[in-house]
DNA sequence: ATGTGCATGTAACTGGTTACATGATTCG
DNA sequence: CGAATCATGTAACCAGTTACATGCACAT
């Protein structure tokens, strides 16, 4: 039950901290990522604004537009921030999916920054330790394996090289200059290929 | 509803055409990729094991142990292989999350080359638009913008390069040798950093 | 002594999906 | 003229998690 079970919930109580929104903007916004970490459907989508509402995490307005169902714009309310603030401070367990990892980056925003400096290192040494298990099995099974265990060998290797890098990259720009917002986190990835 | 939903069953039985495992053995196996996709519980593991030995898709045989529950060896049968084969033949939605697309790949070896192919490149060209979606937005977003946006936003054009990265060199070996097995499909990989 | 790995399982719960309902507008 | 996008929602269903129960062996 825990902690970390990221319920759709939070992760728009996320969005709604940057501008308020409706609950068709929150999915268009996170089909920018669904080949990452999919994206939720409707059917718990507006159940979740609901839910929020009911809580007073957020706020409505509703804007009626002629023979159109009217639009609703959530916005976050205090308590709502409060309440993201305290379920991103919860400790997360030492193996966490991509998925959870991401979702979490992406409310690091509101993690004092020690607190994601943290989260990137776990992270990092979590990784190494999956690499290095992935490259032994790799090694040791070359030739005569199956066909699907070598693809996904070769493609988790990809992206745990990937993912080092990037933490490694991320986190010493982090370290560098841990005041002034976000300066071009991404230069190289942008350009990259 | 669904073609693709893969219910951990099929990914079981995919295991097993590896070898006889128990369904401990299926958890540890899973494990390696744990970071990547999750790794399901014992509470949905054991259970789905129960369902494919019912539906005669696998076979069990029990090795007693004095003191402690008897080890089960599960085996998949002639009519296990026919189901997986007709379940990884249905066609996937375009657009799938990470997860769907990995666990695809372990079960590729069940598939024919040609379809292979095509599933990679349908991924990749997939991944190609939401790449050239999500540098559009790092640039067009520089300064100002939200710290979690800024990580997230990073961290997936990282991913999305290696990802078409490995895309790529694999589906050039892939047709320079259509035939003789698996040969180093990941050595690159294995050496590099 | 305490915890981790081995090894199996069950029951309650819950978070989410799928499918449905409604309806205007714009694009090909 | 049909498909996709905009825009909201509900209800049935189900796949999975969490928490529990049991118990030995080995390491710290």
């Amino acid at each position: 039950m825990g902690a970390s079970t990221i319920s759709v919930r939070y992760f728009i109580l996320n969005l709604l901290t940057q501008q308020p929104m409706s609950g068709y903007d929150v999915k268009r916004f996170l089909k920018r990522f669904s080949w990452l970490i999919g994206s939720p459907s409707f059917g718990s989508l507006y159940p979740a604004l609901r839910a929020l509402l009911h809580d007073g995490l957020v706020t409505v307005e509703v804007i009626p537009r002629e023979d159109k169902p009217p639009r609703k714009i959530y916005s976050i309310t205090e308590t709502g921030r409060e309440a993201l603030q305290e379920w991103i401070r919860q400790p997360v367990a030492p193996d966490v999916p991509l998925k959870t990892f991401v979702m979490r980056l992406m409310v690091a925003g509101n993690l004092p920054h020690a607190a994601l400096v943290e989260h990137l290192e776990q992270r990092r040494s979590q990784i190494t330790a999956h690499q290095i298990d992935l490259r032994q099995t790799a090694t040791a099974m070359d030739d005569g394996a199956d066909l699907g265990q070598c693809l996904a060998l070769g493609y988790g290797l990809a992206v745990a090289n990937a993912e080092l890098t990037w933490l490694d990259r991320t986190l010493v720009q982090l370290s560098s200059q841990q005041n002034g917002a976000a300066s071009h986190l991404n230069s190289e990835s942008v350009s990259a290929r």
